[in-house]
DNA sequence: TATTACTTGACTAAAATACTAGGTTGTTTA
DNA sequence: TAAACAACCTAGTATTTTAGTCAAGTAATA
């Protein structure tokens, strides 16, 4: 498990698509405009996030990316794990052999506060910052325009 | 909250000087061996452990590392951020004003994200790991020997 | 068919990481 | 007192990762 700026930009992209979810796919030259990130970064980061099925691509005009589950099935563990290929945190891998036979004790100690965190990340979903309050005060905002437009012109420039 | 192998490093090297802890100091020299980590970049993150109070260097023959504090006044979350200096991971700095004026949903959800991490790390402490079986085992092993032979040779060579 | 958007790959600058080498300073022990 | 020891300090370097660019595609659709 891993933490980086790569993952960060990976998850708060995951979370402008979860919030649009509805209003059609988000293109990811929005995205790019809105967080600031290089569009050709962000195409490196979703093709890994659609080879594991996190995300769909949507061709053509009026494309983009949506999710490709729905969001409560989407953790945050999910999002790291696709775009930070997990290092091998270790040089024995797991053979516990790498002091002269000796057990190596921190890693195993590693290795369990490794999966408690990796637990911890994976119960959370993209589900639950849609319920966010400020979330939703902007979800209702677009209520009140017709979905049809709202379809049109997909009210972005909401996340940065 | 940032999480790499420079913090990985830091936190099973603070694991070892924790199950070590009533052994007397622990050089850097054997967790150099032990865990395969050069000297010198261990000398610069201890460095960095000791300015924030996290670690105490004795220095002369039978010298090394202890605790700076028992260590269930340790967290994980402290090691990382003694070691993993904070990123600061939106270009508004906490403004919310990164997209014209409007509010940058995603860098409020990301925080909140983050803080819940920070959370999670804080709660766990060093004492933690000293319950672990495995270190249990080991320890009671160190009992049966005079604590006076113990404590000239500290028995190592346990984590790697 | 023109437009829009995704796909792929090669490439680069900058930063972080991990390490090296060479010291000094203070403590202990012989 | 001198040798051994280990923390402590500084500067430099090689490697890897990150973040981003450029360019030439392919696919879908209005």
């Amino acid at each position: 498990m891993k933490l980086s700026t790569k993952g960060r930009y990976a998850v708060t992209a995951m979370m402008d698509l979860a919030i649009h979810d509805r209003d059609g796919p988000v293109t990811l030259a929005d995205i790019s405009s809105c967080q600031g990130i290089s569009l050709s970064y962000l195409e490196q980061l979703f093709a890994r996030l659609r080879q594991s099925g996190l995300v769909q691509g949507v061709r053509g005009p009026g494309g983009g990316y949506r999710l490709g589950k729905p969001s409560n099935q989407i953790s945050v563990a999910d999002i790291i794990l696709a775009v930070d290929e997990t290092i091998d945190n270790t040089r024995c891998k797991g053979n516990l052999d790498c002091n002269k036979g000796e057990r190596c004790l921190t890693h195993h100690l590693w290795n369990d506060l490794s999966d408690r965190l990796y637990d911890f990340l994976n119960d959370i979903t993209l589900s639950e910052f849609i319920k966010d309050p400020e979330v939703r005060k902007i979800s209702q905002r677009q209520d009140s325009t017709a979905s049809r437009i709202a379809t049109m012109f997909p009210p972005r420039s909401i996340a940065s």
